[in-house]
DNA sequence: AATACTTCCGTACCTGACTACAGAGTCAAC
DNA sequence: GTTGACTCTGTAGTCAGGTACGGAAGTATT
């Protein structure tokens, strides 16, 4: 439970995860698997628990398992070149997330704003600003 | 081609998906079916590629089907309370990307800047920030 | 030291989101 | 008026991302 020894059970807990889906991001090689003293159990510490943290927020946040991996290997500081193009890749992708997001935030915003229509609740406004269409609206999507 | 009639197939280029994935949204309900003219072929306006682009993005954003099919029924017009209900929660949401996003930003904007270090290419920044806990970590994962 | 809980490893199964295919009907163009 | 491209309906297969399970072995609890 405490710094430096949890087993693969606990680390679950800790993450929020299950034990099934931490062994399934092992053999994607999203998460190392862990040297285990001969004939025994793996341990683990909190970076793992950290890991796994960024790998759900990322996963929420619109990014698949290959490419949470590519965001990954931008951690083992070699490739300098590779991983700057990579980043900035990356960082493009986000900021047009970010621009998407935010259509949708203001366009959300009038909707719960016009929508204090209580006192006539047969008037609702439709949301055809949602259709607008977003910045990038296939890319990572198609095939 | 024009303004009010398109069979499935133009509907599907127009869009950038396929005609299968049309068919699809439609028997999950995203989109509707048209009435055919007795024993004939269905048409289609810009209403149903509007419908599509949308759908497309926000999948990009991160939302399941499911969710954007939420989404959808607040341009109905119809259930006002409902509507303003799920559109505040959904906006929660849409923020919590936007922050978690705006995390990502900064860690990888920082990444590329400091990862200018052509000249010794030996040594690149880990992205420890990256592991920092976002916002919302699992909220719409779990189950 | 017997019991109960975990871990380990492998394989099989499930859900969401498509994608392909088969067979019959429709329609435009020669 | 037949050929060829496209549509319709239904069903089956695929891929990503897990989830469940079964049997052996490790560890903790009494």
């Amino acid at each position: 439970m405490t710094a430096h020894s949890m087993t693969i059970g606990t680390l679950a807990k800790q993450a929020g995860t299950h034990v099934e889906t931490i062994r399934y991001y092992q053999r994607r090689g999203l998460l190392p698997v862990p040297q285990k003293p001969f004939g025994g159990i793996r341990h683990y510490d909190e970076t793992a628990v950290a890991r796994l943290h960024f790998i759900r927020s990322a996963q929420w946040l619109g990014f698949s398992l290959e490419e949470i991996s590519e965001l990954l290997k931008l951690e083992d500081g070699t490739h300098c070149d590779e991983a700057r193009a990579m980043a900035e890749h990356k960082l493009e992708d986000v900021r047009s997330k970010i621009a998407g997001l935010k259509k949708m935030e203001t366009t959300l915003d009038n909707l719960v704003e016009r929508c204090r229509c209580s006192n006539d609740p047969q008037r609702c406004p439709m949301v055809h600003s949602l259709y607008k269409e977003l910045d990038r609206p296939m890319e990572g999507l198609k095939k």
